[in-house]
DNA sequence: CTGCCTGCTGGAAAGGTTTCCGGGACGAGG
DNA sequence: CCTCGTCCCGGAAACCTTTCCAGCAGGCAG
């Protein structure tokens, strides 16, 4: 059995002294040259083929080494038909759940030899589309998407034509389109939040969440049957946008505003949380005396404020790695001991109850 | 003066009705076939060539319309010798700040058109070296790098080699490399922040920070000639480490059992500023009152905290679009109305003080 | 009418790699 | 001695574009 040779972690200089200046990056039609074999040979060599006798490595390997030289990925990807790259696009970086999904992923592909593409959609699906073609055309590997929104018909029509593995990461699979997914239980933790506020004594309150789609519609349905299975004359009332600070701020200004102030609201969405936070305080609100509060995600925020707020939350790298692992699944060819993964990944959340969630009035 | 077209944003699904399966993705050949004319020509009319007559361009565009043709960028690269893509090497992106100036750049490059090769270096030298390599074999037309250490033997070695245009952000440029780079004025707002502490009285202080590079060492230099400057026997003990969360927790509470505890702390990243608070939290100090503290980047948590903790605060995203423009000034041909950019930018900060700061005992 | 220039087009090479295929050398078996 | 098979190696096609160059037709001036 040969191991292939990877010259391009070779991180020595150049034994040949070759000045800056002349010297254009050497290719694999020089070592060919220089180590006076076909270019095919040197190929061979470098990439573990197995007809290849001691002395012809050997000698490949020290042309190589004297020119430097390190294969272009370009070239090699264009005539393999495999780039080992795999594109990202996702609404918004900034988000620190995004950002460690992408950890996650990013570690994880690279680990399996992958490099990543990245695009931010800023939370406009006409650039989700945009950039699908895009990475399509870049010839990625394989596609990991967090939507923007997973029902745009655009975003959908796309996704129907995508021709390569994709990955959704928390978004429902559109009708048609085949992809495998990685989603959290939000309804579990949402759940278990509202069963707690209800035992607290809490009949009014308020939801701030994003749009009609997977993550936030798990959530408001999670609350809302929560709250319809425990009658008693509960009521919600629901605060629909983005998943941004600035609506976060802006919805919990107009509850706070609102005649019939409810006595709970629960934030769905870190980004969420963090304006919520920010527009309470702004307000004086005593949250845990004056109201109730329940976050996502357990963010060093949540857990400083005083009081400690209450959050749903998860393992958030560990989506990550689970995306990039389903997407490796179907690129790499199938390991025996690795059997067939599963198409969807869900992961669970979990309450955890702290202060801020205080007995009603 | 002819317009090019770019057949890639097209979101239309080919007129033709190729039923899924056989149609290997169409190229540049047989759109050549189906509109009778030579390749040749049909890179002339996608390309924007002025030779081309308006009957070519049509019957061309009709047969890339009908076709679904969209080019394949890699194979373009390769001819072209310019991929429109630029490598993004970060220590972590999964810190808030990063990310942010990840955001600002891509938004930028995107618009000039290019996509972002991202990979995250976990802090690690080693990762960074390989990485640039990496890129550099992906052949990518520039690189953006928040290096793990600017001084790091190999990664200085890596960066002298590296062909293409590299922008450095908020660090130094190690001598011998070609680079320009985008950095803040940490000093200004450090500065501030100990002139206002030492004002209120505080002589002992206690600084957590990053290891003993740029971002670092001009935050600490800063407290440490401003004490200086003060005379007056103020004082400060430096923790020097990383910029994790979980250093400046470990930081935070070898500061609190030491036997002289400071009046002051002075958290220097926003990493750090977390993990400080987490621990104060936990040690049930009352910032503010028994002790002083400042730390870095106006997140949510600062301006939420009980009281609002005083920041040296500054503009991310203008850091992540200055590094693309740096960049982009190298790699467009230079416009006559945009003069050679600067090498380096340097961006303010701006201490804003808060409760946190409370008069020393 | 000739010559030249302009406008447009097709053919072919080039970019850097991988892979298929044919073939030479050599040992073994008949 | 011939044949066959194995082991290696070199040549060339292929991947998908762009770009250079040559050529052809037509217009215009001389």
């Amino acid at each position: 059995m040969t191991l292939a040779v990877d010259p391009g972690n070779v991180a020595s200089v150049p034994d040949e002294e070759e000045q800056a200046g002349d010297a254009a990056r050497p290719g694999m039609r020089e070592v060919a040259d220089r180590a006076g074999v076909a270019m095919s040979s040197v190929s061979r060599v470098l990439s573990g083929h197995p007809d290849v006798s001691p002395r012809m490595r050997q000698v490949v390997m020290a042309a190589v080494r004297e020119l430097g030289y390190r294969p272009d990925l370009l070239a090699q990807g264009l005539r393999r038909g495999k780039t080992f790259s795999v594109g990202f696009t996702v609404s918004d970086i900034a988000n620190p759940v995004l950002a460690e999904i992408v950890t996650g992923a990013e570690k994880r592909l690279r680990e399996a030899g992958y490099s990543l593409l990245l695009t931010n959609s800023e939370g406009n699906p006409a650039l989700d589309v945009e950039h699908i073609s895009l990475l399509e055309r870049r010839r990625v590997d394989g596609l990991i998407l967090s939507l923007a929104e997973e029902n745009d018909p655009q975003t959908v029509a796309a996704l129907r034509r995508v021709a390569v593995p994709v990955v959704l990461v928390d978004r429902d699979i559109p009708t048609g389109v085949r992809a495998r997914s990685v989603a959290f239980d939000h309804a579990a933790g949402m759940k278990a939040a509202t069963e707690h506020l209800l035992r607290r004594g809490h009949r009014e309150f308020a939801l701030i969440t994003g749009g009609p789609e997977r993550p936030a519609r798990e959530r408001r349905r999670a609350v809302e049957e929560t709250l319809a299975a425990a009658g008693d004359g509960a009521h919600c009332t629901i605060h629909e946008g983005e998943f941004s600070v600035d609506f976060g701020r802006r919805a919990t200004r107009q509850i706070l505003a609102s005649a019939f102030r409810p006595t709970a609201i629960i934030a769905g969405g870190n980004m969420l949380m963090q304006g919520a936070l920010l527009a309470l305080h702004a307000a004086g609100v005593e949250v845990g005396r004056e109201i109730s509060f329940v976050g996502c995600d357990d963010l060093a925020i949540a857990e400083v404020h005083q009081p400690p707020i209450a959050v749903v939350r998860r393992d958030i790298p560990a989506a990550g790695i689970a995306a990039a692992e389903l997407l490796l699944g179907e690129l790499e060819p199938g390991d025996a001991d690795r059997p067939d993964p599963p198409q969807q990944v869900v992961l669970p959340t979990e309450f955890v109850a702290r202060a801020s969630c205080a007995p009603a009035p």
